[in-house]
DNA sequence: CTTCATGCAAATAATTTGCAGTAAG
DNA sequence: CTTACTGCAAATTATTTGCATGAAG
């Protein structure tokens, strides 16, 4: 529920906040560009300002969440719980792998080893798709 | 050996290449600014062009890798064995830790369970470090 | 010598800002 | 009504490119 979570920040809620939060939910993970071009092809009017300035609003509300990945344009994606991206090299594609336990494990270690206090963990591991490999 | 490594990879050795790497080398992660900023002190002439093409030639050649954090400028860092980075959201320091079996054996499991061919493994964790907790 | 790298300036791309007008609550 | 959002244009920042000169092999 979009309007629900904007709410609940004290974001006012708008036919292009709606469509953003629309477009990246219809890619899972998509480019600032994307999103633009993508909105602009109904609603004209558009500007690219406003997508960035939302990008930021919604990030810092944590409705969504800034994914960097080697050699690539920086992608968006909505919150969800913690998972690995596995990215394809040859085709662009991004699936998500919720291995929830395998990813405590991992940070409890690294937080045990360095004393660090951990809050967020961002793995992406990049390799080729089954479809590319075929 | 920088000089070798420019060699094999067919890359002329000049005071510019060995002067970025070695403040690579210095930092260990380190922004194109602060490279080039750094460079300029004891070489005034030195181009920021010539800091962008050089990371973008090095990199191909695999002597350096970029690494790209949430909220971050884009930073390099020499190849070295697989490592996780620990990163300070308070004073920006950057660790890297080794954990070679664990890092193996995530990247088995998400390739059984997806059948990606993976080639690299990207792990960042954010937090606080342990001077800055007190 | 020949090839490739450098530095400069110009071009392009990416992101941010200020502000007047407009829509949301 | 009041506050915050949008769209535009301008400003800033980041990155790339072309080319003449110079250095490396």
């Amino acid at each position: 529920m979009f309007e629900k979570m904007l709410r609940d920040n004290h974001l006012k809620i708008t036919p292009q906040r709606l469509a953003i939060l629309k477009e990246i939910q219809k890619f899972g993970h998509i480019s600032i560009d994307e999103i633009y071009e993508n909105i602009k092809e109904s609603n004209p009017s558009m500007s690219l300002a406003t997508v960035y300035k939302n990008l930021t609003f919604m990030q810092e509300a944590k409705i969504i969440d800034e994914v960097k990945l080697p050699n690539q344009k920086q992608r968006y994606e909505l919150v969800k719980n913690p998972h690995i991206h596995l990215v394809c090299e040859q085709c662009g594609s991004i699936i998500d792998m919720e291995l929830e336990s395998s990813m405590q494990q991992l940070k409890e270690l690294c937080a045990d080893a360095s004393q660090f206090k951990i809050k967020e963990t961002s793995i992406a591991m990049i390799g080729i798709c089954p479809k590319c490999q075929a």
